[in-house]
This record gives structure tokens, C-alpha cells and sequence, in this order.
DNA sequence: AATGAATGAGCCTTCATTCAT
DNA sequence: TATGAATGAAGGCTCATTCAT
């Protein structure tokens, strides 16, 4: 939105407006996701997050009801970046396995990322009942991408016969702990240690 | 301890002391873990743990310095327990994958106990620092015994080769996750949970 | 104001413009009236009353200096119809208790509505110090009219002497009182009650 | 509670802790409610009431629950008044004129007391909805005391014929602004006043 | 060893008010 | 004139911890 001279008016538009204050609402997302990470829920207070965005403590509250749906929000976007990629590789072509595989890798990957962690480093009884009851909905949708890919898998002769739920367990479980492992400024790239793990979870699955 | 009218002494001796204070603290610790698996650590406060008990607040702090030291108690006793289960199968016979396979299920069942959940149930930062380094040193200790067994395995020839490292992140992963989903109420029991993993998670890994 | 064409010109004339105004901070001053009496003056906040009147908080700065100031304003329209009761009394005929008895109608009608409500249901240290003695001066001259027409009265002996200090009190406290009881939709009229009230107060009072 | 020395012991007995707490209740209760009449129950905080009280805020929380268990309590104390005069003189002799003149007296001189103007000064939205519930209850109590003597001196020939309702309401009325006019420095003693309101309510009402 | 009482510190949240646009 | 955004100030409440008894 720039004037004649090239310059960007003053004034904002409807439109920026909108964009401004999505984009204020990501930032502070981002910034209390990111103290959430470093110190835990509860050792975070609203005015270190106000602090560290230049901003007082109650500027939050235009954006966010209050510290827990901060934290939800957080959680969900989370959860939309998992959504997203359970939907491409849905959308993708491959078997059974070659969509596991895809998911181990893309899912793995979320667990380096601040995003990602935040579905397991948070702890349910720290949300709201209806949050948990969203929360639970979803979560049951990314077992549910697993599982159903397994079983696919097993049905199309890619995966030798299992129980797809425990599977599923042993999988999920161990890309969840990448989060908790893994560092950034470690040896293994996220890319390495999600090849690694999408060779060595389905080597037991696969039917050769 | 009775006298010799058959009555037990009202007067305690100083052994019987010893083990009614050792009493008192297991069941205080006992309460509260049971308590911060139930509604989380920040959600506890003392004197939930004190009403459980019967006793009043205050009452903690002659077998507790605080709230912190009642969790780290707790975690310790978790990692106890995972300790005497490595001492045990080291003590034992076996090459790698035997010994792997013992601790995978040892630590699974572990897993499916309050005790056992508290070593992955509870928050890093809500201990002090130096709690903390204590805690770290014993998480090396557990994931030590997972690597070193595996190394074992490769090198007696029971287990393929592979990076004990990675593999041990599966596995352990893996098996922290049961302490997240499983359920005493829930369809399969603990020993049909960890037999399940010990062969799932060895089944890529066996020279068979 | 109507164009030649006989449309309404949408420049509004400065005249017009002031009737705009006036109306807003009409519109104003009833809801804000309304909630006050809703929900008690501390319990509503601008942006309620804002909200009923679909505009934005700030906006209501514009026609008024503060949340007090919209209380008074409250205040002052209450006053003012009691104010106008007592002149038009003034200025009509009657001796001492059919005057006495015309304000008992009028006041107690007065607190059946909204407006007059405001009068007695305000808590005086709600207000600032230079309100509380401009109310103070206000309420001073609804009471001087009770007591005056009492004294009038046994002057002219259609009322027995008595003390027209105490007699005013109860009268008024009879008639504020009616503001806390009275509703709407309960089985008396309005003009059912004040009829009683005013044969019912001066019954006593009345040389006959 | 003495010793033999005639020292009192400075181990307080349960039976005096007892007292000793039901004391810094009622210390406290009259402090808060001090402060509500003075300020208004919006104006003060909690921390002036302990402050006067030369304690902390949070002690507060061992004798109440909360600021408006305080304000609820006060309202209480001074209903337990009402309560008792109504039942003392429904204990004693009388007709109903006379029973009503004796309620008139107490009750009003209730209201030239802090308690007793609690039953009127607070306002009914500062309340839970269920203490609303409970002094709901209580005020048909009274109300209900007003009518019944009314009711039963119009039976026994000591009241002329009227609508007891209506009756109870002016008298109400005027009982309840005492409340809200009286000032112990001015110059008309409590009982004084009640007197002259006990004559002057029941003069249109007595049957000569 | 246990308790009643008190405290200090802190945090979330609310809201009237202001200001740039 | 009206708005979106931000802020300062404040208040109620919680809770781990301490202390006298």
C-alpha cells in the first residue's frame, strides 16, 4: 500500500490493520511459546512475556483471554503444523509404508521445532476442560494418521502384519522423545536423526 | 517390640522411632506423588498433601526441607527402582540382547507405576539446579545401561550393528511414552505391554 | 431541515449537529442509567455501556469526562424532574398538606421510574467531592420542600402541629423507600401506590 | 485460666483458642465493616482492613474466605439483631399495636447502629447469588414480622383496619432511612428518635 | 513431633483512561 | 467524531514457608 511518491501511507488500512495485529498475535505466540519452552508453564509469568516483547501486561489481553489460551494457542498451532503434514502426505501418492515413513519424518522434524514440542512438553491439566476435551480430539487425529497408515500398509502388503495401535505406540513414542532429546546445537541435524529413525522404526515393519 | 506383659511399650525406643519416621516419610512421599501424577506438581499445593495424610501442613516439614524436596524424593525413588533393576540384570546371566531385553521390560513395567512415571512425568526446571545435576547424572545412568547393553550385543554378536546411541533413543523413548498412555483400567496389562515392546523393539535389532 | 429538493441534507446544520449531540448524551446517560440500576454502578463497566449502544468505550469521552461524570449526569436528570415537581407544586394553588400531598404523589412517582430511582439507589461516596456537594446542596432543597410545606401547612392549620423535621423524615423515607420495592410488573400501579402513600402519610398528619 | 501462682498460663487451652479465634473474627468483622460504611464496600481493599487491624492481608483468609464472605458476615451480624428483638418480643406480652411500637423502637434503633445498618447500606448485587438467596430469606423474616403484628393488631381491635402490606412498607421505609440520616454526634439521641417514630408511625394506625 | 497462625512474595486479571490515527 | 491499541494502577487471592507454642 504505498502513496504516489512511493511511500507507505500512515495510515492503515482495513487490511493492515488486519495483518498488524495477526501478526502482533503470532509474535506474542511465538514469544511466550518460546519462554515456555525455556522455563516451564508455571515458572512463566505474563509480565516476562509482555517484557520481552516491549510491551506492558495487559497489551496481551487485546490478543489473548488470558495466559491459558495463550498456552492452548500455542498447542494448536502446534497441532496444525502436525495436521498439515498428516494432510499432504494424504494427499500424496504411496503405500502404506512410504506414507508412514513420510509422516516419521515430517513428524520427527516437528519435534525439533518450538512448535512441535509444544504437544508434549505441556501438561494437559494445565488447560482448561474444554481446552482438554480439543486438545484430546486432536491428538487422537494424529494417532489416528498413524495407525490408519499402518493399517493401510498391511492391507496393501507393504507392512507385514501387526498390531497397528501398539505400533503406533512404540512409533509415536519415540519421535515424541526426540523433543526432549534433542538439541539443536547437537551432533545429529534434525534431517539425520528423522532418516535415521524412519530406517530404523519400520525396519522391523517392513515386509522385506 | 512388647514388654514382657505382652503390651507394646508406649514408650517408642529410638529403633522403633527410626522406622515410625522412616514410615511417616514413605507415606508422605507416597501421597504426594500420587497427588502430582494426579493433578500435576504446580496444580498440588501442601496441604492436599497434609489433608491426605491427616496431618497438617507444617507437619511435611519435619520429614521435607519443602515442596521441591518431596518431588525430587519422589523422583529418586523412581530412579531407585530402575537402578535395582539394572544392578539386577547386570548381576545377572545373559549376552547384550538377553540383558536389552530384560531391562526393556523391567523399565516398561516400571513405566506402569507411580513410581516409575515420575522419572518422565515431571518438569526438569521445577527442580533446584543442583537437583537437577543429581537427576541428569542418574538419567545417563539408565540410558547408559540401555547403550552399553547394546554395544554388548554387537559385540558378543546377539544384537546387529548399529548406533547404540540412536537405537537406545527408540527404545527408551518408546518406553518412557507407556507412562503417558497407558492406563491400569485399560485393556492390556503391564506384562502383556512390556513383553509386547520387548520383542517389537529387539525384533530390528536381533542377528535372530 | 430539509433541502430544496426536500431531501435532508446530509451537512448537518451546527444547529442540528447540536441536537446530534444532545441526543447521544441522552442515549448515553439512560443506558449507562439502566445498567447502574441493573447491576450496581461498580459492576458495569464503559465498555458495557458502550457496547449497548454500539459504539466504542473511547467514544463515550466525547460527550462525557469519565465514568463519575455519567453517574452524576444520572444523578442531576433524577434531580432535576424532582426539581420541576416541587416548582410546578410552588406554583400552583393549595395550601400547606395539598402541597404536601402533591409532592408525596409526584416524589413517589418520581421513584417508580428509572430516573428517579437514581436519586436514592447511588452510593454518595461513589462521587467526587465536588459532586457529593452540589448533591448535597440538591437534596437539601427536595428536603426543605417536604419540610417547608409541613410548616406551611400548620401555619395555615391544615396540617397539626408537629414537627415538620421528623415528619419529613418518615415521609421520606416511606417514599425513597418505594424505589427498592417497587417493580414494574408487580400487582400495584405506580399511581395506585403513591395514592395510598399520600392518604396513608398525612392520614396522621391531617387536622381532620 | 490461672496457675496457682495466679499467672495466666501462656499455653492457651483449646477452650481458649476457641475464644481467642471467635474474638480476631469479630475484630475483624467490625473493622471491615467500619470500612464498608465509610468507603463504601467498592472503596475498600482488603489491606486497609488488615492494616487497621495491624495484620496482614492474607491472615484474612484464616477467619473468611473472602471479601465477600466479609461483607456477607457483616450483613448476617446485623440481621442476627433483628432476629433476636423480633423473637424477644414475640416472646413477651402485648397486642399487636404494642408488639408493632416495640419493633419499631428496636428495629430503629438497629439502624442508628453499625450492624444494624449493614441491613440497608450494602448493596444486594455485591453479594453471591447464594448469600442473595439467604438474605432474601432473611428480609422476608422482618418484613414478615412487620405484617404479622400489623395484621394481629387489626384482629385483636388494637390496629384499624388497613392493608398490612402497605403499612409495612411506609414503616419500613421510614425505619430503614434512619439508617441513612442519623448521626450519633447530632442532636437527637437514638432512642429519642425512636420514640418519636414509634408515636408518629402508629398515630394514623392505632384505633384512637 | 505437631499445630495454629501469620507472613511475604507474587501473579493474573480488570478497567478507566489516554493517544495516535 | 470515532476507533484500535496500549497503559498504569490496583486488587483479590494463593501458597510455600516460618515461628511460637
Amino acid at each position: 500500500m504505498s502513496t504516489a511518491t512511493g511511500q507507505v501511507s500512515p495510515f492503515p488500512t482495513p487490511e493492515r490493520r488486519r495483518r498488524d495485529r495477526s501478526a502482533k498475535r503470532e509474535a506474542i505466540l511465538d514469544t511466550a511459546l518460546e519462554l515456555f519452552l525455556e522455563q516451564g508453564y508455571h515458572h512463566v509469568t505474563l509480565n516476562q512475556v509482555a517484557e520481552r516483547l516491549h510491551i506492558t501486561k495487559p497489551a496481551l489481553y487485546n490478543y489473548f483471554a488470558g495466559k491459558t489460551e495463550i498456552l492452548f494457542a500455542c498447542w494448536m498451532a502446534g497441532f496444525e503444523q502436525a495436521a498439515e503434514a498428516i494432510a499432504r502426505i494424504e494427499a500424496g501418492p504411496g503405500d502404506g509404508l512410504t506414507r508412514l515413513r513420510a509422516l516419521i519424518r515430517d513428524y520427527g522434524l516437528l519435534m525439533t521445532t518450538p512448535r512441535g514440542r509444544c504437544l508434549i512438553r505441556f501438561d494437559d491439566r494445565d488447560f482448561t476442560p474444554e481446552q482438554r476435551d480439543r486438545i484430546s480430539a486432536c491428538k487422537k487425529q494424529v494417532d489416528a494418521a498413524f495407525r490408519s497408515w499402518i493399517a493401510a500398509g498391511i492391507e496393501d502388503g507393504s507392512i507385514r502384519p501387526c498390531d497397528p495401535k501398539m505400533a503406533a505406540f512404540v512409533i509415536g513414542g519415540a519421535l515424541n522423545w526426540i523433543g526432549q532429546w534433542h538439541r539443536d546445537d547437537g551432533p545429529m541435524s534434525p534431517q539425520a536423526v528423522v532418516d535415521d529413525f524412519a530406517d530404523r522404526l519400520t525396519k522391523g515393519l517392513a515386509t522385506d
